[in-house]
DNA sequence: CGAGAAGTTGAAGCGTGTCAAATGCAGTGG
DNA sequence: CCACTGCATTTGACACGCTTCAACTTCTCG
């Protein structure tokens, strides 16, 4: 899906990630979020006409499409799973307001760290991270771009990461080894997730 | 409005301006957005148990209140405004991408220039921007708060900005001299903001 | 007119960016 | 099974934007 578009489905990822991002003129791409199975983008199709923004694959995808035939069905019969998706999409401004934070108030180490909390949070929620670790699909191409740093320096605070104990990030798998080291170390709170805890 | 709290109403702004919010634990605060006259705070109510963020006056505020009772007659007697509520709640999460763009992938001076033309957009889409200026009410360290610098370099920016021409910013209150460059200089791209123009 | 808030200025340090080259790794085809 | 290829990661040296801290000046408003 590309910046100017005007999607006709909604798309229930069930399988891999994906990821949402913005691009500048020069270039400069700045990912603004992250879809893992169990996530919507999402409900905007219906109300605006164009999305402002792109989204791609970080692995190979599934999905599953909802037709605004569908959609209506939900909003006339189904209020419960209406609510559920509307839950949804209140959560995901949540998530990108604390992006915002992230970029804008913690430091290189911190924002890794709290984007790994973030993530395994996400990934334990729908049963993906059954034990200390779940996959973790972003170059350091991606997650400079996520972070708003240069390949370079997310590559040495990733090192930093690994050395730490908290966690290790490595061939595309997040392991954590002590969460509250490493969510006290991110000024990580849940908060923001409004999981049902 | 605190963190945590669990609001009842909706609150529709309709003098003055206002701001959204968080505060990390060391007392760090970034300001998540901004609301004017005509903006809604917000939909999340009833939906989520609390809400994950303050809201702040940064003039005296004039605001009307809607109740869920209210808010639930619109949803079944007057679909085009509930649509329109839906709308604006979709816009402001658009805004809010950009913000984390604008905090991540710009830098100090096209962060702020780029503030100043969606504010004034904003100010203009609601006839409060009449002629090329409108009211600007953030102090330095609102302004630093908001895009992640500090105090001191807003101002170092703000000087710039004051000498480029372009625009300025003095004694709360924003004077556009030229649309064009003041856009060109912020990568503005007014697309986010979903105006019907 | 006075006092507190807001803005200005300067010097020094550090976190992150930039550029470039070397190394590691996974998939492909021979 | 190995060489080849392209991408991802690591390393290093240096530059710069932004921060820090602190003193000073200017506004605002009771």
């Amino acid at each position: 899906m590309r910046e100017g578009d005007d999607p006709k489905d909604v798309y229930l990822i069930t399988d891999g990630w994906a990821y949402q991002y913005k691009t500048l003129e020069d270039g400069a791409r700045q990912i603004v979020g992250l879809f893992v199975p169990g996530d919507m983008c999402d409900l905007h199709v219906y109300i605006l006409k164009e999305v402002d923004y792109s989204i791609g694959a970080l692995t190979p995808l599934r999905y599953t499409k909802i037709s605004p035939a569908e959609f209506d069905d939900l909003g006339d019969n189904h209020p419960r799973v209406m609510r559920a998706l509307l839950w949804e999409s209140l959560v995901s401004a949540s998530i990108q307001r604390e992006w915002t934070v992230n970029v804008g108030q913690r430091d290189a180490y911190e924002s890794l760290a709290h984007l790994c909390c973030e993530m395994f949070t996400r990934m334990r929620l729908v049963g993906l991270a059954p034990e200390n670790s779940c996959t973790f699909p972003l170059t350091h191409r991606d997650l400079a771009d996520a972070l708003g740093l240069t390949e370079t320096h997310v590559g040495r605070v990733v090192a930093k990461l690994n050395a730490s104990g908290f966690a290790t990030l490595n061939r595309r798998k997040l392991v954590v080894k002590n969460v509250r080291q490493l969510q006290t170390a991110a000024r990580f709170n849940p908060h923001y997730l409004h999981q049902a805890m």
